[in-house]
Parts: C-alpha cells; structure tokens; sequence
RNA sequence: GCGGGUAUGGUGGAAUUGGCAGACACGUCGGUCUUAGAAGCCGAUGCCGCGAGGCGUGAAGGUUCAAGUCCUUUUACCCGCACCA
C-alpha cells in the first residue's frame, strides 16, 4: 500500500541533501525547465497549478537521472490587483499579504513534492528584484522604446486603471470582465511595434506549437499595402490613408475618417456642419467598444460639408465622410473606401446612396451583380474600369499602381500592424515604481543606475485616485524631489508598473537571482543561455508570452543576453474541468483544492492522476473516481514487493516486456505524452502481476521509470527492496534493441478487408512466407467458396489481406 | 465575419507513414477469499443477434486491397481575434 505518510519523509531527505539545487557551470550538459511562475493569491494553489507544473516536472527529474545538469525554478509574480483589493478591503499592508500568501503556496508547492530548487525562489515585489525591472525600464527608456504620449487608452472604471490592449482583449478588463471604456490620457507606452517584425520573425527560431504561433501571428497581424496621398479639394492639405489594396484605387467614390481625425479640428471653421461633426464625436467616445462592434450591422456617419477629396491617380473628386467605422487606432485613420470590394463600404454606400464600381473581376473579366452584395472574393482576379491597370492580374496591379504612386511622389509600399504599443502604466500602489522623475525645464529625467532601486514609499493610505490618478501622487514627501539634472523642484513619476513587467524577464534572475551587481552575471547568462523547455497556459500567448519575448530581443540587442529568443520550445496544458465538463469557478463551488486530494490520497496519487487525465494539451474533466484509480495503480506497485525475490530468474517474455516499457515510456515523457506513459507502466505491472515470482532486475527500471511521476512511492520502494543509495541519485534505464521482439508474432489475416483469422510466423519472416502461411491456413477455406483469389497484400509483420471475388 | 481546435463504448481516453478500432483506466457483472462486508486477487465487458453473422469512430459522399486517419460537402460544441481598411 502506499501509505501517505512517507510523502514527508522523503520530501525531508530531498530537503536536507539539497537533491535539486541547480550549480551554474560544470561538465554536464545543462538543461533549463521552466514553468510560469505562480500569482501567489489568496486562493492558494488550484489543480490547474498542479498539471501546469508537472509537465515539467517530470521532464527536469527525467534528465537530472539522465545525468544533466537541471535548472528547475520557482518563484512568485507577487504585484497586482487582487492583493491590492484584499489589502484595501481588509486594512492590511500589500506586502503582508503577499508575504502570508507566498508562505501558503510554498507549503502546498512543497506538499506535492517538486523538484524545484527552493534556493533561486524570487520574488517580483522584492526591491532587490525590482531594481532589475527599473534597470531594464531606464534602458527601454534610453533606447526611445519607454515613452509618454497623450493617447487614447483603455480604462477599466471598476479596477480603475489603463489596460495595455493584450490587457483588455475583446473589450473587458482582464481582471474583473467591466466593460473598458475609452480615455484619452498621457501614459507611459513601450514601444512593442518596434520589434513587431523581430517577434514575428523570431517564431521561425523555436519550437513553439502550431496554435500558440498562430495566435501571436494573428495577434501582431502585419499586413502589407501602401500609404496613399489624397489632396483636399482646392487646398494643399493632403490626407493620408493605409490600404491593402492600393490596386483598387479606381473603385473609390467616397472617403472616410475616424470621427477623432485631427484634420477636422484643422477645418472646423471651413466645415459648415462641424457642430453636427462633434456631436456625432461625443456620441462614438461614449460608445463602449461592444457597442461600437454590436451595432455595426447599422452604419452611421455625417457627410463633412465643405470638404471634398481629390483622387490622386484619376483625378476624380470624392466626397468625406465621418464614421465610427473607421479607427483612429489602425492605420491612419481615414480610408478610401471601395464599396464594390468591400463589405463596410459597400454598406456604407448603399445607406447614403453612393457610386459602387466593380474594379475587380474574374479571370474572363465578367462584371457581377452588385445589387445584393459587395463583390469580396478578390484575392485572385483582372482588374477592370481601371484605366492604365485594366486587364493586370491583383498582383501585377498592385505592383504597377504602387510604383506609380512611389514614382509620383503620392504614395508608399507600407506595412502595418494590428498590435500597438504597450500601454506600460497602472494608476495603483502594488507595482513598481517608474524610475522617473518630471522636472519643469529638463522634461523626463531618468534615475541614475545607482539610485534603484526606487522604492515604494511606505504608506497607510493606497487607495487609488478617482480620475485615474495614482495613490502615490498623495505621498508628498516622495513625490517631490530636486531635478537630478538642474537641482530645481520637480516631482517623481507616480504611475506604477503593470503586472507583466516583473514577468517579462524573471526566467532570466533565476539563472543568478541573488545577483547585486547586474541582473545575471555574464557567467550565468551564457550558460544558461535559454530556456530549453517552458511550459504555461494558453491565455498567456499574445500577453506574458509575447511581452517576454520582446523584453528579451531587446536585452539581445544591447548585449546583456547572448540568444535573441527567451524560450528553445513552448508547450501548453489543457485546463483542468469540473467534473460535468464546466469549467472550474470560486462561484460555482465546483473548485478541487489539491490540499483535500494530497492529504486523503497523498501526493503521488495527484501526480499520477493528473497526468493520466488525458492528453497534456487538451482539457478535461476531474474525475474523484478517477483519482481512486491513480491511487490503485499506486497501492498495486508498492505490492510488487512480495513478488520479489533475490533468485536470478530469467524470462524472455518479460525481456521483451521490460525493453518495450522503458522504450516507450523514455520516448513519450520527451513528448509530453505522460497519460500514454503511465498507461505502458501500468500493463508492464500487469505483465508482473501473472508471475508467480519476479527477479530484482525487472523490477528495478520500473521504478526507475515511474520516479518522475510518483517520487515518494518509488523512492520507498527503492528502500525497501534494497537497491543501492537513492533513487533520485540513480542512472535513467536504457532499453535493449534486441529484445524488443518476440521470436513469433501474431498476425491477422483479412479476407476483403475484414479481420477473419490469425496466424503465427516468426517474427522475421518475409512477405513470401507469411503470404504461404496465409494462404495454407484451412480457415481460408470458409471463405473462399468457390471464388478465386484476386491478389495479396501482405505488409510485414503488420497485416495481410487476401482480395476474392 | 475571419482564424484555429474538438467530436471514438455506460465514462475518461488510446490508436506511428492509411494496416487488428476501443490500449490503459473508471464503472458494471461474475468468480475467489471471508462468519459477513470492505480491500485484494482472477476473469468478462463496443452495439444488435440464441447463433452463424451483421453493424460500428458527429452526418453524407468519395479515393483505396485497406480509412478514426486522406479528399469533398455538412452539423454541433469550444477557443482566439474582430468594422484590421
């Protein structure tokens, strides 16, 4: 039986000789696991903590036996908001929170018994950690990437902070699901489009699945097009708009601007409406993106009365038109619209009775029926009613009216992105300090190096401000400073960091994390390199995933890290379900604590469990009887024991059983095919099971196998079967090719493709054979009746089927 | 709207390049042990059929000696993005 109590014992022997301390240097080749690191909430460790560790878990114990130098950390991303919440709502200090609540998650991690080394555990909120936030922030700062500009940004009204955009994905905060809203403010950006195509580039230079690429591809989102100069009507003001179809330009019979174009205030005297202009304004800023999106189907917009727009390549003139449809955000926030070949367009001009000209055509140059709908199919086609373009393909249209454009000075090949900058600042307490300080005549001031770290002032009171102004705005005596400049008064930055910056390089302070010098030493970053393996959930891909790897191309860069890409290969868990197949929720009461699952099954039979639920990635739905199983199987090898005996007895059927289990379960770990692993270790138990008495020998590289998987058991039966020093110490098996076969194999015959007998042939025999034994079995016979036999298919040692008719 | 994923017994899930569908486990049933129960151990278990046999991987077609796997069409659910110019 696997009784719970040695979960202890053995987490105290691994403890003591510091089993899984990782030393920087040596022969050894170095392996570097990585999970996300854990919010340490006061909700304490989920189920989902649990799956997403063991992945890698179990790979760092499978290489150290492997004889690798493993590199398995943990700490904590200790800023944020809900500790902050709970700080306010309870009168208690974020630091003491975050203190009690680290302890908590350190005692669970420590329950289950992982590997981690507890000697590089970090801490995001700690000042000798953030003092390497602030650095990398001065030199983001210094490069131009760190700057702050008066946009328009997201803000969540309840958390009452500006959300980056990664933070407010599909129009709520990320935190508490309120609605944003938009608001224009100066904020601190990062400068992410600077590196959009290094990012996108980069994912040409690791292993990351299919699905995580393409969500960061969809998420950078470049397109190509051109920048195309138009002319306002009898002035020399020129409006510029982004289009990926520069080739359509014949199609155009009106343009469009954002209703926040800057042109409009430019004009206003010379608009006749601009009254009605800025109603309709007033009216979209009130607008919740939702509304924005939901209420497309019905297109609105104003006609600017006294300005009109000049195609420049035909000449034509065009009238403008204001409307929510067009962002400020992408592009440049006015477009031509093409109605014919577009759906918003085309909507648009069918509401205000505007021209629809078909450009582009099939290939035989069939104009089609516009009455119902836009024409969109057009990625392929002939251009038509398009003068010197008339007849190109898109292709050769594109390039020909670019060029043009170019030539003529009217226009540009462009390239844009859906991603934008950073919004890099929380109007919270919880963070880190920006490290800058606002002086009247030098502007932004940054710190010098060897004043960081720059501390948050201890403080009673951090609630935060009403208009989104930060708490430590309040803090007169460390808000106001001499300008390290010019000595005059000036005031400190008082917006904090948001949550992702202490994660954007955390795995980089692992590799030296009591470092005081730099952020790594020189030595540690080169030998460490990367990470080779980093594990972590979906909802991260186009946040924390994308960020870090930005962060880290930078520090290439400017030379403080020696590869341009964090993270060698990426995997992702599947999320852990309720039992019924909904997804786990505080509110719905249907969360599993792995405390309740450790202390009555203990932790080996969590691991188990959790890794036998079903494929790595994919998600699936707890199952309280399903644990009894892990349990079981558990309790079934710790029984092994009494089978066990000193005499030497040879078996060629467990030879074959033993090489194909360590075969099978070595190669399906590198895989992360844990749940197909634990099932070969189980029937190999099986296999074990029919004996009457089974050697040492068959024994010992089962529990070897099973070790990364189930510590404490193995360990104890490691013990107590004698074997020699400790498991954990002891070298991976390896699998014998030559008996990995039986002399004599089964295999099925088909007579027109259905399975109707089995023969026996020695496990090399050739196709001639097995088609001889096939066909000399009197089974056939049966099924032959009177018909003749059309032909054989016979593939070795698989199948063989016999055609009749 | 666009992009991606998933669908296999009563349940969770296996299945390499197209080559025995349902490994492994849960559950259920039976046996054994026991005064009895629990636990353990052993066995059975896709569906229909007494049987021979037939049917069977969301649905409908197709390719092939052979299809869960490839192709075409289609349905449901999940995830991501979204007036992307």
């Amino acid at each position: 039986m696997y009784d719970k109590s040695i979960d202890a014992k053995w987490q105290k022997v691994w403890e003591d000789k510091k089993a899984f301390h990782a030393v920087t240097g040596g022969d050894k080749e170095k392996f570097y696991a990585l999970i996300e690191f854990p919010y340490p909430s006061g909700a304490g460790l989920h189920v989902g903590h649990i799956r997403a560790f063991m992945g890698m878990e179990v790979l760092s114990r499978k290489k150290r036996m492997e004889g690798k130098n493993v590199l398995f950390p943990i700490g904590f991303d200790a800023f944020g908001l809900p500790t902050e919440n709970y700080a306010m709502k309870n009168n208690i200090h974020p630091r003491i929170v975050t203190d009690k609540n680290i302890a908590i998650f350190t005692k669970q991690l420590k329950s289950v018994g992982y590997s981690f080394d507890w000697d590089r555990v970090i801490d995001t909120t700690d000042p000798k950690y953030y003092k390497w936030t602030q650095w990398i922030f001065l030199k983001l700062f210094e490069h131009g990437l760190a700057y702050k500009d008066k946009t328009y940004v997201n803000y969540c009204p309840k958390c009452r902070v500006i959300l980056a955009n990664e933070e407010s994905q599909g129009g709520v905060c990320d935190r508490c699901d309120s609605e944003i809203v938009q608001m224009e403010k100066e904020v601190w950006m990062l400068k992410i489009t600077d590196y959009a195509d290094k990012l996108l580039d980069g994912l040409n230079e690791v292993n990351f699945p299919p699905r995580v690429r393409l969500e960061q591809e969809n998420w950078i989102g470049r397109s190509y097009g051109a920048e195309i100069d138009f002319k306002v009507a009898g002035k020399e003001e020129k409006l510029t708009v982004y289009t990926t179809r520069p080739d359509t330009i014949y199609g155009v019979t009106y343009m469009a601007l954002a209703p926040e174009h800057p042109i409009l205030d430019k004009y206003k005297d010379e608009i006749k409406n601009f009254d009605e202009i800025l109603e309709y304004r007033k009216a979209a800023a009130k607008k919740t993106e939702f509304e924005r999106v939901e209420l497309a189907k019905d297109k609105t917009g104003v006609k600017v009365d006294g300005l009109e727009i000049v195609n420049p390549v035909t000449g034509k003139v065009v009238p403008l038109w204001v409307t929510d449809y067009v962002m400020m955000g992408y592009g440049t926030g006015a477009i031509m619209a093409v109605p014919a070949h577009d759906t918003r367009d085309y909507e648009f001009a069918k509401k205000f009775g505007m021209d629809i000209i078909q450009v582009v055509a099939n290939k035989s140059g069939q104009e089609v029926d516009l009455s119902k709908e836009a024409y969109t199919d057009i990625e392929e086609g002939v251009l038509i009613n398009s003068d010197v373009i008339n007849g190109l393909s898109v292709t050769e249209a594109k390039e020909k009216i670019t060029k043009y454009l170019e030539d003529n000075n009217i226009g540009k090949a462009k390239k844009n992105y859906h991603m934008k900058d950073w919004a890099f600042a929380r109007q919270r307490y919880w963070g880190e300090p920006v490290p800058i300080i606002k002086c009247p005549h030098c502007g932004l001031v940054p710190l010098k190096e060897e004043d960081l770290p720059l501390e948050l002032p201890d403080v009673k009171d951090f609630i935060p401000g009403e208009d989104g102004e930060s708490p430590l705005a309040r803090v007169e005596e460390w808000v106001n400073v001499k300008c390290p400049k010019c000595g005059a008064d000036a005031k400190r930055e008082t917006d904090t960091m948001p949550q992702w910056a202490g994660s954007s390089w955390y795995f980089l302070r692992y590799m030296d994390p009591n470092n005081d010098e730099a952020l790594a030493s020189k030595e540690a970053l080169n030998y460490w390199k990367q990470v080779d393996c980093y594990n972590g959930g979906m909802e991260h891909v186009t946040r924390h995933l994308i960020y870090s790897r930005f962060w880290h191309r930078f520090l290439y860069d400017i030379g403080v890290v020696p590869t341009a890409e964090p993270y060698a290969r990426r995997s992702t868990q599947g999320l852990i379900l309720a039992h019924d197949g909904s997804k786990m929720s505080k509110s719905k009461g249907n969360v599993v604590n792995p405390d309740d699952i450790v202390k009555e099954y203990g932790a080996d039979t969590l691991r188990t469990y959790i890794l036998f639920i079903g494929d790595y990635g994919m998600e699936a739905p707890w199952s309280e009887t399903g644990v009894k199983g892990a349990k079981k199987f558990l309790d079934r090898v710790m029984r092994i024991e009494s089978l066990v005996t000193d005499e030497d007895i040879d078996s060629k059927e467990l030879d074959r059983e033993l090489n194909v289990t360590i075969k099978k379960v070595s190669e399906d770990y590198e895989d992360m095919k844990y749940n197909t692993a634990i099932a070969a270790m189980m029937s190999y138990v099986n296999v074990l099971y029919k004996q009457e008495k089974v050697s040492k020998k068959y024994v010992k590289p089962l529990i070897q196998l099973l070790n990364p998987i189930a510590p404490h058991v193995t360990e104890e039966l490691w013990e107590k079967l004698g074997f020699e020093g400790y498991l954990f110490e002891s070298k991976w098996p390896e699998y014998d090719e030559s008996k990995l076969v039986a002399d004599e194999i089964e295999i099925p015959v088909q007579v027109n493709g259905t399975v109707r007998y089995r023969i026996n042939v020695p496990s090399d025999a050739d196709e001639a054979t097995i088609e001889e034994v096939a066909k000399a079995d009197p089974a056939l016979a049966n099924y032959i009746a009177g018909k003749e036999i059309k032909k054989v298919i016979v593939i070795k040692s698989k199948i063989v089927n016999i055609v009749i008719g």
